[in-house]
RNA sequence: GGCCCGUUCGUCCAGUGGUUAGGACGCGGCCCUUUCACGGCUGAAACACGGGUUCGAAUCCCGUACGGGUCACCA
């Protein structure tokens, strides 16, 4: 039976394609890592996780990272994922070297990057098993698949199509010619070379060694669309892609056995594996997985929608991947986290939880050590996307914009307050006029809230006497002064010796001011603020909160 | 069910035969303080269990339990 009726997409020998992809020029001990995701209309924080492994690796060996699109299963497909993962990994720095970089356009001499577009390189693969005997059609029908494993789970043996059960395995070839001619459709099986007691080691870089039983199971190949399975892709393409670490969720684990196979068959060294544990979740009593349909936070999407800062998303991540990182940053606070070598012996092999809390505390240290105008920049770019007003009102002066994100962030001890970017429309708000006034009802149930009641005319004092040139010092000790007038004793401590001899202390004070100023009780450092929101502001406000 | 993987404070990690089992986040307390933060100090908090090996085990071996993965023409 000629092979070419199995595969006729099929083009290249194998030394065609030897030739056609030949090994990469790299320097000694550079690493050639890949990401390989399915465009399901979803990018996960896991594929995240892996990409950065992944990229970080080849990047500190001097190697390649590149992005090969699984798109083998066309039923799955949703459009516009591809631009979805690049963007994703655009936002968090984890651009591609090599593979599709933006809509339809490739970079890289080992593609197509699309599995999809591989078809003739993997039926070529496929027709040269075929010609070894080391492959066979099958033409078992859905059905006939289910009576098996029906009879297999009856007869309590392992489910599988393997050895006799492989109905197809050993068919004539006039069967086979006969089921052609029906027009039967068909698939492409791998017959397993494994022995009964045969053991395969798997030198994972993670985990050591670890042993399986050898594949028994005639694995499909090809579907009956012609396209690829998983594990045929995989090892073609990683073999002619010059891959040197396959780095994987370990979920692939248990396949490892057919991939060795597949490596040994086509006669290919196969590359190092890592198999990566995935980041789970705390769930009742026990831990799972991140999930797609119940864990918001599964999705890339969710990171960039709360606006975490493209660092603290990476922060955190090499965290797990490697809890000296902490120490490393504490030590190297200045210096770009890309410093930073991972290891891939040190990575954790059970999964680790992921703790939001955590993330945000990682965030509020990156935060922290990024210039007013960094935060200007990358908060306007989020706002653009997510929140459009306030991108207005945030844009419209960057200098004043910037004033405020600065409040308390110079000096020794910076403030680090700023978690993510959705949360300053609500914290700086009220620094702009327009959204002011929109919280100038709140703001007065506040202020007639207040206890004690604001002393009559110290609004109207304040506004007068004034002075943005003064120091903190001076300042602070002209408001005291003032404030003595009003019945406000100058701390706590004063006030606490002789409650009924003021109205109350200097806190109490400062708070009429903060309602009055930015319609809530909690603000950074009163003086800074004033001094951003600048004195017409102060006294325009403080004026009009005379009447409340 | 078979096969495979894993198990140190609530969480993330250090620890590779001899440590008062360390750090970070979170939590409690104290201090600083014009509110909220920041910061400083401090406290509570762990080697899954049972057997070995050894003078000595969180570290090595075996078993048990509990988690997880996998057994598709999905990746």
């Amino acid at each position: 039976m000629d092979s070419a009726v199995f595969t006729p997409e099929a083009a290249y020998t194998l030394d065609q394609l030897e030739a056609k992809f030949p090994p990469r020029d790299l320097p000694a001990g550079a690493c050639v890592t890949r990401f390989g995701p399915s465009p399901t209309g979803f990018m996960h924080i896991g594929g995240l996780y892996t990409s950065l492994v992944s990229r970080r690796l080849a990047h500190q060996s001097g190697g390649k990272f590149f992005l090969r699109i699984e798109d083998t299963d066309k039923k799955r497909e949703v459009e516009g994922t591809v631009d979805l993962i690049l963007a994703s990994l655009a936002t968090y720095g984890l651009s591609p070297d090599e593979g599709e970089i933006a809509d339809g356009q490739e970079v890289g001499a080992y593609g197509p990057y699309r599995q999809s577009e591989r078809k003739p390189i993997y039926q070529s693969c496929v027709r040269w098993l075929l010609d070894q005997g080391h492959a066979y059609p099958c033409f078992a029908t859905a059905d006939e698949l289910q009576a098996l494993r029906d009879e297999q789970t009856k007869r309590k043996v392992p489910p599988g199509y393997y050895g006799a059960w492989a109905i197809w395995r050993d068919k004539s070839a006039d069967d086979v010619a006969a089921a052609l001619a029906q027009g039967l459709p068909f698939v492409i099986r791998l017959r397993a070379t494994g022995g009964r007691d045969e053991r395969v080691t798997l030198p994972d870089t993670i985990r050591g060694d670890l042993e399986f039983p050898a594949n028994q199971t005639d694995v499909v190949l090809l579907k009956a669309d012609g396209m690829p399975t998983y594990h045929l892709a995989h090892v073609v393409d990683d073999h002619f892609m010059r891959t040197t670490d396959v780095i994987r969720g370990n979920e692939w684990l248990a396949s490892y056995p057919m991939h060795a196979q597949m490596f040994a068959l086509f006669g290919w060294a196969p590359p190092r594996f890592a198999h990566i544990s995935p980041i789970e979740k705390q769930d009742g009593g026990s831990r799972r997985k991140l999930s797609k349909r119940h864990d918001p936070e599964a999705s890339v999407g969710w990171y960039m929608e709360a606006g975490y800062p493209l660092g603290a998303v990476t922060e955190y991540l090499l965290n797990l991947i490697d809890g000296r990182f902490e120490d490393w940053r504490a030590a190297n606070p200045d210096l770009p986290n890309t410093e930073f070598q991972i290891e891939l012996e040190r990575m954790s092999r059970s999964g680790a939880l992921f703790d939001l809390v955590k993330l945000d505390s990682v965030s509020r240290e990156v935060v922290g050590t990024m210039s007013a105008r960094a935060i200007y920049d990358a908060a306007l770019v989020w706002a653009s996307g997510h929140d459009p007003e306030f991108a207005v009102r945030f844009a419209a002066d960057a200098d004043y914009s910037q004033r405020i994100i600065d409040i308390e962030r110079h000096g020794e001890r910076p403030r680090k307050d700023i978690v993510r970017w959705d949360q300053l429309p609500a914290d700086i708000g009220y620094f702009f006029d327009d959204r002011y006034a929109e919280l100038l009802g709140e703001a007065k149930e506040t202020f007639a809230a207040l206890q004690p009641a604001p002393a009559e005319g110290l609004l109207a004092a304040v506004a007068e006497g004034y002075d943005p040139a003064l120091e903190r010092d001076q300042w602070l000790e002209w408001l005291r002064d003032l404030g003595l007038t009003f019945g406000y004793a100058p701390n706590a401590k004063t006030f606490k010796q002789a409650p009924d001899q003021y109205r109350g202390h200097f806190g109490d004070l400062a708070s009429v001011l903060r309602v009055a100023l930015a319609a809530r009780r909690n603000t950074p450092d009163l003086h800074e603020m004033m001094q951003v929101l600048g004195k017409e502001r102060v006294v325009t406000r403080l004026t009009a909160a005379i009447g409340w």
